[in-house]
DNA sequence: CATGGCGTTGCTTGAAATGCACCACCTGTC
DNA sequence: GACAGGTGGTGCATTTCAAGCAACGCCATG
């Protein structure tokens, strides 16, 4: 939209750091882009960046405008949904974060449902981990947020929270896998590899194997989901997921998983959550009911 | 601000009902207003107004825009009002809705008490019954509204609510000022005059008289508040008023006020209140505070 | 001490918004 | 049924405003 070329401009000041940038990344020259914020910054009576020699430093006034210019800019993609919406073709965008764990199995599953139905509809997924996706709340880079978080209290609205605990994943054919839900030890007398620390589902094994005698650091780690799966159904190693992003226990596939007992797992949350007080685009907030739907009838109390 | 000149544009078109009077309003030529409006309107890819030969009317796209123009424009004046802040000066605009017996005494010293504190903020206050505050509410002209209410319930958010019962207004020596309270059939001994129906003292007299032998209408009605104070000065008439719109009972002035036994009135109220989920800008913020707490000081439940 | 990044500014050019005059239309009135 | 007087809409000339270019001054870094 024409009038708000002014607040992209601010935002992408702010972003970048510096008014040579923002300008390239608008394709524009740094004089305009300069010239926008200085009128912008004469009309309001203060200046919100700080200048210095290496680039420019949103201030107090600017954060408060930063926050006034993203929230600005959002709702006007709202109000382009909910008009779109009363004229009967449903289109609009929806731009969520989430864990790495929803990438495989339940969000392409939920989106691809949800487009079926709204094809218009067009979605951003950005894998984000837990503090991440906080922030890209805050400054409205994404509608909603599907985390995993093994604790600590939010700072964004929780509209749904279902435990999650692990399941270990490992080739079709695998010993382990006749059976139909696992302890932990058991999975240990295979050699053991995990993705890197920092993914959610890393740090619930850790804190499973706390206490654990038979504990063993994993004999690789990775930062590739992908090759974590193709290592598995290669060899006789086992792995670990967040349930909701494991194969289904009685897939087809060349792996397979099998829900490690709750005694061995300390509880961790999927959480579904946007911003405190913020208002969706409808399909937004449809998509997101739509989540918190399947999610509720999947994990009943 | 420059960047709103289009929605500053678009909601005088709506509120005037015509695009030449909006432009005359505006210091513009229709064929100006005219361009920017179909340059949004194009820019949105809906029309916003239904075009007639009298004149322009939003359509139902249109009250979705009205409605993000209104809150946009408030949320800016709420921005700079909370730059202002952190600078120290406070400035400011509080826009404030009122029942007409808020008038004469409290708010004029509500008001100018927090401008002794706060010169730079300014004030705008309307006088309106309650289903219009509520209105003012909603199309964001004003702030926050104090008015009475005699039942219903409200669509917007209530901050605080405090009971209201009558007070008979007449001269100081009056033979009725003699006692402390008053019933209202002793008030019945002398000519009654009364507000016009539609004001919120009126009604609640209305109410209380509704099976009460002694009723007689007014000897006469006036919408001038003002006639009914210099006519009960200069008469042994006696006039109703809401409690906080009478004169002071120990007050020296030409006239006094009495409360009437609350047993004889029905309940009303005066409410303090701001459109759902509002934000309001911090002078505002601040006044509706020192409202809040002078009031619950007053009538402590 | 040079170099390369940064913000900033004078001048010129180009585009976009405005104002003017005018058209087509409907509505009520004489 | 002609006629004002209001409405929204438009072609064209003009003005105003924003963008681009090139250059300056600055400071950190190597």
């Amino acid at each position: 939209m024409k009038h708000l070329t002014t607040f992209r401009l601010i935002d992408a000041i702010a972003r970048t750091g510096s008014i040579r940038s923002a300008a390239e990344q608008m394709a524009q020259t740094p004089s305009a882009v300069q010239r926008r914020l200085q009128a912008y910054e004469e009309e309001l009576g203060y200046q919100i960046f700080d200048r210095s020699p290496g680039g420019v430093r949103l201030n107090a006034a600017g954060e408060l405008v930063i926050q006034h210019v993203r929230e600005t800019m959002a709702e006007t993609v709202r109000l382009r949904s909910r008009i779109a919406d009363l004229s009967g073709n449903r289109r609009g965008h929806v731009s969520l974060g989430c864990s790495q764990a929803l990438v495989p199995y339940f969000l392409p599953a939920r989106i691809s449902a949800y487009q079926a139905e709204f094809p218009r509809v067009t979605f951003d997924v950005q894998v984000l981990e837990h503090r991440a996706a906080a922030l890209a709340l805050e400054d409205f880079t994404v509608d909603a947020v599907l985390v995993f978080s093994d604790g600590g209290v939010p700072e964004y609205e929780v509209i749904l929270a279902v435990p999650q605990t692990l399941a270990a994943v490992m080739a079709r054919d695998h010993p382990l896998a006749r059976h139909d839900s696992l302890r932990l030890w058991q999975c240990y007398d295979y050699p053991v590899i995990a993705a890197n620390r920092g993914f959610g589902g890393r740090t619930l094994l850790e804190r499973s194997l706390y206490d654990k005698t038979f504990a063993r650091a994993p004999v690789l780690e990775t930062n590739s989901f992908e090759y974590l799966k193709a290592h598995v159904a290669a060899t006789d190693a086992v792995t670990f997921q967040i349930q909701i992003g494991a194969p289904d226990p009685g897939g087809t596939g060349e792996i397979v998983s099998r829900p490690i007992d709750a005694r061995d797992v300390p509880g961790g949350q999927l959480l579904l959550g946007k911003k405190h007080g913020r208002n969706l685009s409808v399909a937004a907030s449809r998509f997101v009911e739509d989540i918190r739907k399947q999610l509720a009838e999947a994990y009943p109390d």
